[in-house]
DNA sequence: TCTTAAATAATAATGATTATCTTTTATTTG
DNA sequence: CAAATAAAAGATAATCATTATTATTTAAGA
């Protein structure tokens, strides 16, 4: 049973009061794009958005929320080389994606194989794994049909 | 049956003057690092190394050479948002990887269930894919025997 | 050997993210 | 409820790997 952006915006403040951070609109606002969002938006997405009710504020802001929220575990930091991050607050738990080139969408993926996988790759490294990172790259169905 | 370092320098020389590429001798050092090294070397890494053949060496000439190499499809750029991009010469198709996050070693890993993987995400997403990009972080035996 | 397009080397520019610092504000406590 | 204070917001500067630019040098074919 998944989350929805309710719950998921409750355990969120639940989380930040319950380490005392301070619960303020602006902070208030990034949270519930966080837990709402499934479209896995960029700093600068969110700053826009948050920006049609807060004119004032500051990309640091945004930053410096997302690195609280991140801490905590309740955001999904998905970093690229050459683009900006993405965040998924919806599933904050790693999983694999599906990254379209053409347009940067990004979709969730959920793999019951990766257990095994992961095994494996204990087996045969020697790592003590506590993390992965999985990209498919391709084009999604929306701009395999431009292409054509 | 591997490329050794000797087979995979041959091939790069060969796709480079097969496509109008000079092999001047800093672009050869480059080469020589690129196809034997097993350690995913950085920029900065490969830079050192040839610079103590050739003093007055420029990091751009190491970046640009790396540009046209891969470009050419015979590296392997693992690009960090955090750190330095890492290179793989000697197995420059896409693979999973295991990293250590505390000595940034990387390992290579060559898995079966790879293709079922692929071939699942695609169902799942309607993505067509041509690329990946799957990394495991944890401990290498190395920095877990330390840690005890 | 000469020619010329490409490569090198030095340096400036880029751009997302982080750091710094001052002002403002949420929350606690008397 | 007001005052105190620690944290957050906002503005702006700094960072740092990578890319772009440009003048000089050089590999390789004629």
């Amino acid at each position: 049973m998944k989350n929805d952006g309710k719950n998921r915006l409750e355990t969120m403040i639940g989380k930040l009061k319950g380490n005392g951070y301070k619960i303020t609109p602006q902070r208030l606002a990034i949270l519930k794009i966080l837990s709402t969002s499934i479209g896995h938006p960029s700093v600068e997405k969110i700053y826009e958005q948050v920006k049609k009710n807060f004119p004032t504020i500051s990309r640091a802001t945004v930053y410096k929320n997302i690195l609280v929220i991140k801490d905590l575990g309740e955001v999904l930091e998905l970093a690229f080389s050459n683009d900006s991050n993405r965040y998924d607050g919806h599933l904050p738990h790693p999983h694999p994606h599906a990254i379209c080139t053409e347009c940067k969408k990004i979709v969730d993926s959920e793999l019951e194989i990766l257990k095994d996988f992961t095994q494996k790759v204990r087996e045969e490294t020697g790592f003590r794994i506590y993390d992965h990172r999985i990209d498919f790259f391709g084009l999604c169905p929306d701009c395999q049909k431009n292409k054509e």
